[in-house]
DNA sequence: TAAATGTTTGCATTCGAAGTCATTATTACG
DNA sequence: CGTAATAATGACTTCGAATGCAAACATTTA
């Protein structure tokens, strides 16, 4: 049965003495095909190896089942396993990812030109930076977008995102269980949404929190920026009390050059904490307090908002926030 | 310029005064239409707002500029960084990523139609389990197949590899700078080729050193193995002088292991070695020995092999094996 | 200037499945 | 058993771009 070209729908119609549409019918769930000529048909097939061309399915249909996933090469958050997760909730929804990596922010143009190319039926951005105006040329094109890990208060866009405020909150409150005298605040770079909300949401908990000597310093999220970072600070300032990381790679890094380099112990000399949980947060040499994201639930609550767009494309945007677990670690000092 | 309904060709073409041929002709490149026609063209094109519809484009050219990658969830080796170096790769190619995980061994046959009925251009496996009895489906089908990290001796397969007897006699030969008595083997899961591959070189390269005391544990690849793993070893038995793990992260899960709960110190009391070269085997805490894979290498010769299979069918398979470097890290006593 | 060569162009067809619609086979029921 | 209702079927058209082919046009050469 080995044959060399592709098989078609004609091709099995011929062979099973029926016409296309039977062969069709048989292969499109729900429509009304008799026992017989169905049973027909599929033996054909089998036989023959025939599988619909889902290519030109897509054409006549307008529905590609693909969903356009974007990430951003910034090592940022928990990715690895985010993408696994959309990939497999969205195969739950029947729909394919067709991956889109983006390095810098002029490549969105370009980007934006291949999606629509694609017809793909729908986006999920992950920690990539998407301008009011960039949604606006979707939402144009009746392609529904949602952000993930992303909170845009004002705009009219689809976002799932785990609450900063909250866990945030929780972390400060863990830390000012020692009154630290000064806290040093680590955010991830100035051009990263989540950094600056998670940075902006800090500096002003301090404040309600009646903290009064706070210092701020940019990295880029990752391990070697949250050492360099610290060791910049220390070249020409004390210890901090508190650091509070944008993530827990920076923290770890934070860790890594207190304890190498400066002699510092945690927690007892510094305190540190993280955001996201990601895996190696929860590792024996570091132990960091943070707050672990719902990853599971949010790429849950994406996908199920962007399901529900597809089907249903003049549905109001929805913002959905769910909620992050405290991870009590031993980076912070108990009282 | 708000269009609601989708520009095809032909709009683009009455609007110009073209036909559809000419508007088809401007949008490929290489073809032959005169300037006036493709500057007219392109400006009408700009101001309706079309793009080319690749569905259509892929269903007439028989070429879907989609190429299937397949990511087993199982939590092996550098894998976020692969699958964006290889997204990067691809997008050179200016191929797309359609992107498949794989929980279990029993979905491969219902993603193997999924991949036939998608009409890629090819398929790159990261760390999934293919018996031969697939890959000649695959070929039967004339899809080319590129296996990473993966080295299949007897079989008609393009793969790209590190060189893994090379990499691990690197690492035996600095663990025996010691000539450590006893040896712990600790290897990836049964199923996995790679960790098979790599633990049968390590055996056999101790055997060529002479070593005589050797045990051989398997885990799982993951951090909490690579704990439970070493605990449950010192449970009955004596302190190994050298652990030799089938990857970085349970090397990791060894050091915490070791550190935390039997007080033995790395490298003096304990030589661990790891392989991959992951980000985190570099911090400050573990200071791994370890072979670091060339993963850009790696995928840019996946990446080649591929587009050469598919640009020229008939070539026949290769097996391309890169050097790794060999991480000196902190993980291994000096003389 | 005519013939020969090379470039552009449009027409018509193609890719493979899905869906519309009219027709025919089947079943249900009085 | 006849008729109405329903189910099953096939002929034909559609999706949107690519391409072989022949006609139209432009350019070179003798």
């Amino acid at each position: 049965m080995t044959k060399n070209k592709k098989v078609t729908s004609y091709d099995v119609a011929r062979e099973a003495g029926v016409s296309q549409s039977a062969v069709s019918r048989v292969f499109r769930p729900g429509l009304s095909v008799s026992k017989k000529t169905r049973d027909k048909v599929m033996l054909v097939a089998n036989k023959m190896g025939y599988r619909p061309n889902a290519i030109a399915r897509m054409l006549i249909t307008k529905q590609s089942g693909m969903v356009a996933v974007i990430v951003s090469s910034r090592a940022n958050i928990n990715y690895p396993e985010v993408l696994s997760q959309v990939s497999k909730q969205l195969a739950a929804q029947n729909k394919r990812v067709l991956l889109f990596t983006l390095d810098d922010v002029e490549g969105l143009d370009d980007l934006f030109e291949q999606i629509l190319t694609f017809q793909v039926d729908g986006v999920i951005a992950l920690a990539a930076h998407f301008e009011s105006a960039r949604l606006a040329q979707f939402e144009e094109h009746k392609i529904p977008v949602v952000l993930y890990n992303r909170n845009v208060p004002g705009a009219m866009a689809n976002t799932v995102c785990c609450n900063h405020e909250l866990g945030i909150k929780q972390l400060i409150t863990e830390l000012q269980l020692n009154s630290p005298k000064n806290y040093l605040v680590l955010s991830g770079p100035k051009d990263s949404d989540v950094a600056n909300e998670r940075r902006k949401i800090a500096l002003s908990l301090l404040e309600q929190f009646g903290v009064k000597n706070i210092s701020v310093l940019y990295g880029d999220y990752s391990y070697k920026s949250g050492r360099d970072c610290l060791a910049n600070w220390l070249d020409k300032n004390p210890t901090p009390d508190a650091v509070i990381c944008s993530n827990d790679t920076m923290a770890i890094g934070v860790i890594d050059e207190a304890r190498e380099n400066h002699n510092i112990k945690i927690p007892n000399d510094m305190s540190v904490v993280g955001f996201d949980g990601i895996t190696s947060s929860a590792w024996q040499s570091y132990q960091i307090t943070t707050i672990k994201q719902p990853v599971e639930q949010l790429v849950k609550a994406a996908v199920g908002i962007l399901v529900e767009r597809i089907e249903n494309p003049d549905s109001p945007p929805e913002a959905r926030v769910l909620t992050g677990t405290l991870i009590r670690g031993n980076s912070v000092k108990r009282p």
